[in-house]
DNA sequence: GCGACAG
DNA sequence: ATCTTGTCGC
């Protein structure tokens, strides 16, 4: 098993990954509309994590947007590169998702991340920071509204309500399944929040997750597996 | 100073 | 994220 690398370089704290955040901030491009939701390919990213050996596992499961069918999958190994701080996540899982992103052979169409993109207390989280590096248009899908406020949206799927910080729209409180809690969607890059909305729907007809992050979250989950086996 | 806080 | 079985419900 090969274990990926981290960059040199890489911050050693807080102080010098909030710099790093602050300079790729500036590469942010936000004019874009961005891919339409159903046309080409969408990945989803997610990692898993063994801190008692200090391994992160990535994965990277490439769909076709139209059919929702797996097109192609990537893994990778890496050691934990950055403790759990919350607003510098990127930190801990950027190097391994990149390695897993490098494996694929087919265009990874819109990058899906687990996570926040500008609804992040600097404007740069995970998905922002994914795009800019890779260059391409990506979005954010959370779980939880981290420090964000929002009022309950209608109870229809489709319904939705501004995520909000003071009085700023960072993303929506998207509801994905009728009567379900929503889904934290932000934009990363070169895409708009209407979109990234319209391809969070098009990726959830079954289920309140779409299905990229159900596909990358079972198979870094088993490749963890997998890695913790061969050691 | 204390608590909250994406994954 | 992760520690973790059964169980209630469609």
């Amino acid at each position: 098993m090969t274990i990926i690398e981290i960059p040199a370089g890489w911050p050693v704290d807080e102080s010098a990954a909030r710099a790093v955040q602050q300079e790729l901030r500036g590469r942010l491009v936000r004019d874009e509309e961005g891919p339409g939701a159903g046309e080409g390919h969408v990945t989803g990213l997610d990692v898993a994590y063994d801190d008692e050996r200090d391994l992160v596992v990535a994965a990277a499961v490439v769909l076709d947007a139209r059919t929702l069918r797996v097109v192609q999958e990537a893994t990778a190994v890496g050691r934990v590169s950055f403790p759990y701080v919350p607003g510098l996540l990127a930190f801990r899982e950027i190097p391994t998702v990149l390695a897993a992103l490098d494996r694929l052979t087919v265009d990874p169409g819109l990058l899906v991340c687990d996570g926040y993109g500008l609804a992040h207390p600097r404007r740069f989280g995970l998905a922002s920071h994914l795009g800019v590096l890779t260059g391409r248009s990506s979005i954010g899908v959370a779980k939880n509204p981290f420090t964000f406020t929002y009022e309950q949206p209608g109870s229809a799927r489709g319904d939705f309500a501004p995520l909000l910080a003071g009085g700023e729209e960072v993303g929506r409180a998207l509801r994905t399944r009728a009567g379900v809690k929503p889904v934290f969607v932000s934009v990363g890059h070169r895409v708009s929040l209407a979109n990234a909305c319209a391809h969070t729907l098009h990726l959830t007809p079954r289920y309140r997750l779409p299905e990229t992050t159900r596909h990358a979250d079972s198979l870094c989950r088993r490749a963890l597996n997998e890695a913790l086996g061969e050691e």
